[in-house]
DNA sequence: TATACCAAGGTCAAAGAAAGTCAAAGATAA
DNA sequence: TTATCTTTGACTTTCTTTGACCTTGGTATA
């Protein structure tokens, strides 16, 4: 077998035992874990966790430096358009907010934006509102959150 | 972990718990503490609370000496604050659209923060709720938002 | 008041620890 | 046999850690 393909392996292996989908390497550590020399690990990254294939790379040198690789959520338009065609007519606050955190926990939405939208999603914004007309309000306020998110 | 981020992570401790978000260590203490030479404590300050990222250092020698990073971002929280106390009661689409313009153009707030509070205080999402209550509710609505921004 | 000393913090350069680049040499597939 | 993909290694760049030496502010003393 193919050393580079060994190392993707690797890689692929940690991403998938991540709950993030995230790979933290130290170039060197596993350069001579395999007994390769450490730019391999650079070779085996720019030809196969390119951009083009859905990967983002980030990386720092020096002392206690790493190279992470992030599967890039494809998926996040279709997951988003999914929830809001699940969402129906009315939703109550707390199931909007199983929904927002696991959308930030998968990593498809960032913090500010979880944090902005709980806030949207809970009751306290809608004392003025009778009771029969919230739920349907917050589905209408969530749908539209989700939208713009797409675009 | 690194020794540089352990300290960063100190300041920035000391930071979330003062309430004027500022962080004041004894220099020689800090170090001695962490057991590293005093001159690494500069090298994080230097390297992680520059004016670019949004801190500002001050600091004096000689007996009862200390170093002082304040988070400049507070300038934002006064304004969303200002603008909190500004809202009153009521407050139409578009003047709520005006403000949330401003504050993007003014770079306090990124422009996807920006679009996902057009989208809530836009009229669309109200259609079922009663015209005299709408501009009440998109008050609280925009209040809530712009006090989560400040946490 | 002038001086001397001590207690901070500041600077800078060298050494160390990773990761990045690039080109040459070696395989492989078409 | 040529074009493409892999492997290797020398050299570069970036970030971190350390230590020697410098400057400044406060305080005690002549």
């Amino acid at each position: 077998m193919r050393l580079s393909d060994m190392i993707a392996g690797i890689i692929q292996q940690m991403m998938n035992d991540d709950d993030d989908g995230i790979a933290e390497i130290q170039r060197n550590e596993l350069a001579s874990r395999l007994g390769c020399v450490p730019s391999q690990i650079n070779y085996v990254i720019t030809s196969r966790f390119t951009p083009e294939q859905g990967y983002m790379v980030e990386s720092r040198r020096g002392g206690g430096g790493f190279i992470k690789i992030t599967k890039i959520k494809f998926d996040r338009d279709h997951m988003l358009l999914h929830i809001i065609n699940s969402i129906g007519s009315r939703i109550s606050g707390s199931s909007a907010r199983i929904f927002v955190s696991n959308l930030n926990e998968s990593g498809l939405i960032a913090d500010d934006t979880s944090y902005l939208m709980q806030a949207v999603l809970s009751d306290i914004c809608y004392r003025e509102v009778p009771q029969e007309l919230r739920d349907g309000l917050r589905a209408a306020i969530f749908k539209q959150m989700l939208a713009v998110l797409m675009k």
